[in-house]
DNA sequence: ATAATAAAAGACATCTATATCTTTTATTAT
DNA sequence: ATAATAAAAGATATAGATGTCTTTTATTAT
C-alpha cells in the first residue's frame, strides 16, 4: 500500500484507546472504587501519558469521572455506565464518521449525492446503530469472567 | 472532539483522491484517449503534485495506465475499468479496513475476539462487499450526464 | 537528431496525530 | 497544618500523512 499506514482503522488511535479505557474503567469500578491511570494504561496496553491526556479530555466532557489525591483515580457513575459507546466516539473523533462523505466531498448531501453516497449511508447508519445500541457497561461481565481482553 | 481532526473518514485522504481520480480517468478515457494530471487534479479538486504521487503509485500497481510525452497522460484499459473499487482501496490503504480489529487489538481474531469483534465483522463485510460490487466504470454514465460530480 | 511535452522519481517541507515530560492543583491521611 | 498521592494542565518531542518542488526519463512531433 501507499506510505506506511500503520494505523487506518475505522477509529483514530486516540479513539481506540478511549473506548478500551472506558470499558476497562467501567468493569473495574462498577461496584464502586476508583482505578488509577497506571493500572488502566497497563490493562489496555496504552502509553500512560498519552492515555492521561485522553482521560483528561473524557473527564472534561463528562464521559468519565475522577478524583485527585490518595485513593483517587477514575470511575464512572451509574448514568455514565449506561451511555452508548457512540457518545465516546463522538467526544473523541467527532461525528464525521456518522455524517461525512465517504469520498471527502463537501458538496455531497442527500439532495446532491456523490457517486457512493447511498452505499455509504447504509454503512454509516450501521456503524452508528451499533455504537448507539452498545453501552459502556455491556462487556463488564465478559471482562470479569476473562472471556474477553482489552490488552494488545 | 479531541484535537482538530480535520480528516477522520473511512478512508485516508490519499485514498479519497485515488478513488475520485480513477472515477475521473475512467469516464474521461472510456472511449480512448488520455487525460493529463492537470485536468484530473482540477476535475477532482485535489492538489496536483500530491495527486501526481498517488497516480505514480497506482500506475506502478497497474490500477491505471500512463504514457509520457506529448499527448501522453493517464488512461485505463478495458480490463482495469471492470476491476472493483476494492482493488483501489487495497492498493492505497491496505486491507486493514477489511481485516483489522475495530479496537486496534492485535490478538483479536475469530477464535479470540475482542468485545466488538462480531459487530465489526458485519460492518467490515458490508464495506468490503460494497467495494467489491462497485466497479471503477460504474459511474461513467452519471458523470457524463453531469448527474454526479467529483469536485469538492 | 532535436525540441517539446508529460509522467516518473527523488528530495524536501509542513501539518496533525501521537507520545512524552514537567509543573501545578486538588484531595486524603496523618 | 503537613506530607503524600494522583489527576490536571501546559510545554515539548516524534512520526506519519499530506503536500510541494526540482530533476530525470520516456515519448512524440518536427
Amino acid at each position: 500500500m501507499i506510505s506506511l499506514l500503520l494505523h487506518m482503522g475505522i477509529f483514530s488511535k486516540t479513539c481506540e484507546y478511549a473506548i478500551r479505557s472506558v470499558f476497562f474503567i467501567a468493569h473495574k469500578t462498577a461496584d464502586g472504587g476508583r482505578v488509577g491511570i497506571k493500572e488502566i494504561a497497563k490493562g489496555i496496553s496504552s502509553p500512560e501519558p498519552f492515555l492521561a491526556k485522553i482521560l483528561q479530555d473524557l473527564s472534561r466532557r463528562g464521559i468519565v469521572q475522577s478524583v485527585k489525591g490518595p485513593n483517587g483515580g477514575f470511575f464512572m457513575d451509574k448514568n455514565t455506565l449506561k451511555r452508548p459507546l457512540a457518545d465516546v466516539v463522538e467526544a473523541v473523533d467527532g461525528n464525521n464518521l456518522f455524517t461525512g462523505c465517504g469520498l471527502g466531498l463537501e458538496y455531497c448531501s442527500e439532495s446532491n449525492p456523490c457517486p457512493l453516497h447511498h452505499e455509504f449511508k447504509d454503512i454509516r447508519n450501521k456503524i452508528h446503530h451499533m455504537l448507539l445500541t452498545t453501552s459502556i457497561e455491556d462487556f463488564n461481565d465478559d471482562l470479569n469472567l476473562g472471556i474477553i481482553s482489552l490488552k494488545k
